[in-house]
DNA sequence: TGTCTGGCGTAC
DNA sequence: GACGTACGCCAGACAT
């Protein structure tokens, strides 16, 4: 940050309708749409405070044709006008902005971008720094030594800078020459027509070669190939082209400079805006805060660091002290007191402080406490840094908060209890009564939200910035124990967390109770699911270490085989593992052809090239195998045994609970739900999960859950009808679209239908079938319609989906489940297509994922009743994996498939197939 | 030495 | 551009 605080220019349009595409379209309580506004209302209160700015501007396009329109009619002719849950809420954002004391500027005539270069450039030849805050790169080209651009709000909650490097870096051309390069690209939003096929990469790179498009056009008679003829065919809309996009810096405006200043906030005015449009968490900081806010921050932010217990790494932008009361408890007498409050608390959050993230080894530090807003209490207990001050004993703290935490009627409130769950079992405390977990009410509000930590959503959805972990804690090779962290910065730090916690649920509940089935899923389903994730992490998984060295020592051997026989065929050694070093030796040294490109360009050198190569050349075949082997080595056979608990001899994987988009569990640490099954190979490994003596492994799967789903949703009669009898769902399918009698299907059509089938799954196109078949289009286009023929519920379900996507901007499972796709509406018609893919798969992906899920619930709750000796210790998607008691198995199996045929009533029945073996392997 | 990205491959 | 959702390996580039 500069000396001088610069003066922030704001693309009011451009982060209005990122907002309203981003974020989920929330409303008040009596409809009216807010999303769109309060997405911005956030970021300018972000902005303000980090760059503490003594003049500044929003600047909005002003309604009405620009000058644009008079060069070129067809200016901006395709795009759509603008929704009307977007307009509503234009004029009072205005209003917030006002209130918000920030200037704010729509001149007729022309758009926003041109006041922003106007103001930018005066500002900057004045030696002032401006920072200028939007979405739209064509403001790229103002970039100069004093003007910075600020992308915020990007789609994975972080924000790119760009000066001259930057612009440079990402465009491949400096700022003077962005005109140029829009020119040439053309801007499909804005319907100014580029040169067809010629994109930001062939742009930059002519630019880049001649240094200005007036210098290409001179040379245009030396460009080569295709590129070449489509420049010289298009030469003369470049001009025209360059017009429209450049930004006009000279426009006449009112305002001068002076009546840019920035004194802060109408408090009344933004009080009232704040509660009638329901901006609960802005409105309630706004009132905690002390009145009159303080407007003027030393930008320098000399005092930062001298706060007393926190500061490692405080920002000027760190908000000033609230009222906020933490204390850290380390008397007798303390401590009473809070248990006294904990007791009397409907609700309490509370947080644990440990010596690992590893939750099998973990041990407490200590605990905090929040039973109201910004109050809240730091037990230190086990910090054990020099001259560390006396704490209370551990083992006496936690069995005197053993009644609270382990009565289920005690509701608890956490971010992410899963992991405390752990923890405390760790030291023998039964985590019960788990009401509400803030990490899962932000992923059931939005399951596509990049990140649920408590950080992101402090920022998120209370505007907040909260002392990182790192900051205590440090990171990388500096980091240390929370064990050594001084007891003054842990306790700042800790209590922040269970405070946050406890606002941040305040925050986030009304909004879930607002939507009655999500708040279901949330109380019924995710929240229960709590600690039967627990038990089955804690519970672990026994593998055999030994083998996996066998295996592993194994494929050692036959790897040096195959590397010898590779360097022979190719002439030389190189690193076969090195997908850039095997591109040069096949495609540069021996001539192999190119059959397709990685995304950057380079020969691809995956599978599906190899195997086509593999055809006519050998060392291709030979790079395949190692590349199986070594994967399966890298991977599995050389990891497992590295991640065996010597505690428990088993691996505890973590299932992540908020992660997956479409409300599956991920697993990592190691990934238990991408062990090898396909190949023979492969399967060796599962060979490794074993059961322990007197025990037993049983393996139930939902029989093709997804194509049950997709009949049940689309209702298709014959499809049903499929399932209902029993059929071999593919063979039902071949039999139909290659109108043949069920007995007589080959094994080709087969193949054929289940490609077909998963194809829809996934809404794959003719075009991906085709190649996934290595058929003709022609054929898979003709398959896809004879399929659509005979399945005509199928295709309706889709456009039905689609439609509704579009509509309403977010698709449900069977159970209400959500999942928002802003790009369902964009108008780059790549990102629209893939949104509409995902539309189809994640209905049934996630109602998959919903009935398994209840499924669990149902299981673990027959097992914690006593039901059987067995647990439950894998979840692989669309399977259960158990260990059971040898003597019980004969019961168990029929009880299970029951429970997870039975976990969800839908218009198809669920089949459940269920394996018992020593291994996971033979379980199938 | 640590961190990030690209390319690739495993699962459902 | 063309098949959805994940996790994680290795190589290589680059910052520390």
């Amino acid at each position: 940050m500069t000396a001088t605080p610069p003066l922030l220019l704001v693309d009011g349009s451009s982060y209005l309708y990122r907002a309203y595409h981003a974020l989920p379209p929330l409303t008040t309580a009596a409809g009216e749409p807010t999303g769109a506004m309060r997405g911005v209302v956030m970021m300018l209160r972000n902005l303000v405070e980090r760059f503490a700015p003594s003049h500044a501007a929003v600047v909005f396009d002003a309604s009405g044709p620009t000058f644009r329109d008079a060069l070129y009619p067809d200016y901006k002719a395709h795009r759509p006008p603008m929704p009307d849950d977007l307009r509503a809420q234009v004029e009072p954002l205005h209003a917030m902005v006002r209130a918000l004391g920030l200037p704010l500027l729509a001149v007729p005539g022309v758009e926003a971008d041109d006041v922003i270069g106007t103001l930018a450039r005066d500002a900057a030849a004045r030696g002032l720094a401006v920072v200028v805050a939007t979405g739209d790169k064509d403001l790229a080209q103002l970039v100069d030594a004093r003007i910075t651009l600020l992308d915020t709000m990007k789609r994975n909650g972080e924000e790119s800078v760009y000066d001259r490097a930057g612009v440079l870096a990402k465009f491949g051309v400096p700022p003077e020459a962005i005109v140029d390069l829009l020119a040439l690209m053309g801007d499909s939003v804005d319907n100014i027509p580029g040169l067809p096929g010629v994109g930001p990469k062939t742009a930059a790179r002519w630019l880049a070669e001649y240094g200005s498009l007036d210098a290409l056009v001179a040379n245009a008679g030396a460009i080569k190939g295709k590129a070449g003829d489509t420049l010289r065919a298009h030469l003369g809309q470049l001009p025209l082209a360059r017009a429209l996009a450049t930004i006009r810096c000279d426009v006449p405006l009112e305002v001068g400079f002076d009546g840019l200043a920035y004194h802060g906030p109408e408090r009344p005015a933004l009080l009232a805006l704040y509660r009638r449009y329901e901006f609960n968490s802005l409105l309630r900081e706004l009132e905690a805060a002390p009145a009159p806010a303080p407007v003027a921050v030393d930008a320098a932010g000399g005092e930062a660091a001298a706060g007393d217990a926190v500061a490692v790494d405080a920002t000027p932008a760190d908000p000033p002290a609230k009222v906020r009361d933490y204390d850290v408890v380390v008397t007798a007498a303390a401590f009473a007191g809070w248990l006294a409050r904990l007791e009397a608390a409907a609700l309490f959050a509370f947080d644990t402080e440990t010596t690992s993230l590893d939750y099998m080894q973990a041990e407490i530090v200590g605990v905090s406490f929040a039973v109201e807003p910004h109050r809240a209490a730091y037990v230190p207990l086990a910090h054990v840094y020099p001259a560390a001050p006396e704490q209370l004993d551990r083992a006496e703290v936690l069995a005197a908060l053993r009644p609270l935490l382990e009565d289920p009627a005690r509701a608890k409130v956490g971010q992410h209890l899963k992991y405390d769950w752990h923890v405390l079992r760790n030291h023998g405390v039964a985590l019960a009564g788990i009401a509400h977990d803030t990490m899962l009410e932000s992923y059931v509000l939005d399951s596509t939200a990049t990140r649920h930590d408590m950080d992101s959503l402090a920022a998120r959805y209370l505007g907040e910035t909260t002392i990182h972990y790192e900051q205590v804690a440090g990171k990388g090779a500096k980091q240390i124990g929370f064990e050594q962290v001084p007891i003054d910065a842990a306790g700042e730090y800790a209590a922040e967390d269970a405070d946050v916690t406890l606002r941040l649920h305040q925050a986030l509940w009304p909004r879930l109770e607002a939507e009655p089935r999500l708040a279901a899923l949330y109380r019924e389903l995710e929240i229960p699911l709590v600690p039967v994730l627990a038990r089955m992490e804690d519970a672990g998984v026994r593998i055999d270490p030994a083998l996996l060295r066998r295996q592993s020592g194994e494929i050692a051997q036959r790897l040096l085989g195959l590397e010898r026989q590779a360097h022979g065929l190719a002439g030389q050694p190189f690193n076969l593992g090195s997908p850039k070093q095997l591109q040069a030796i096949l495609f540069d040294q021996l001539g192999l052809p190119v059959k397709k490109k990685t995304p950057t360009g380079q020969p691809s050198t995956d599978e599906e090239v190899l195997e086509e190569l593999a055809a006519e050349f050998e060392l291709p075949r030979v790079i395949l195998e190692h590349r199986s082997l070594s994967k399966l080595r890298g991977t599995y056979t050389d990891k497992l045994p590295a991640l065996v608990n010597p505690r428990t001899g088993r691996v505890h994987t973590s299932y992540h609970q908020a992660v997956a988009s479409t409300g599956r569990l991920s697993s990592s640490d190691p990934n238990l739900q991408n062990i090898p099954v396909r190949t023979e190979e492969g399967r060796r490994i599962r060979q490794a999960f074993v059961a322990p003596p007197g025990t037993r492994i049983v393996a139930a799967d939902y029989s093709q859950i997804e194509l049950r789903i997709m009949a049940h949703l689309s209702g298709d009669e014959r499809l049903r009808a499929a399932f209902a009898q029993g059929e071999d769902v593919h063979r039902a399918t071949a039999a139909e679209v290659f109108g043949v009698p069920l007995e007589r299907v080959g094994t080709d059509q087969r193949r054929a239908a289940k490609a077909i089938n998963f194809g829809l799954i996934y809404g794959m196109s003719a075009f991906g079938l085709a190649r996934q078949l290595g058929i003709g289009r022609g054929a898979a286009q003709e398959y896809v319609e004879r399929y659509f023929a005979r399945y005509p519920g199928v295709k309706a379900f889709m456009d039905r989906t689609r439609g509704e996507a579009a509509e309403r901007g977010y698709v449900e499972t069977v159970f209400g489940r959500r999942l928002y796709l802003p790009d369902i509406r964009s108008k780059n018609p790549a990102r629209r297509a893939a949104a509409e893919r995902t539309a189809i798969n994640a209905p049934m992906q996630g109602t998959a994922a919903d009935v398994i899920k209840r499924a669990m619930l149902a299981v673990d709750a027959w097992l914690q009743g006593g039901g059987a000796a067995a647990r439950m210790i894998m979840q692989v998607h669309d399977e259960l994996v158990f260990e059971v008691a040898a003597d019980a198995v004969e019961a168990f199996v029929p009880r299970v498939r029951e429970l997870m045929s039975a976990a969800a009533a839908l218009s198809v029945p669920l089949d459940v197939d269920v394996g018992v073996g020593d291994n996971w392997e033979e379980a199938h």
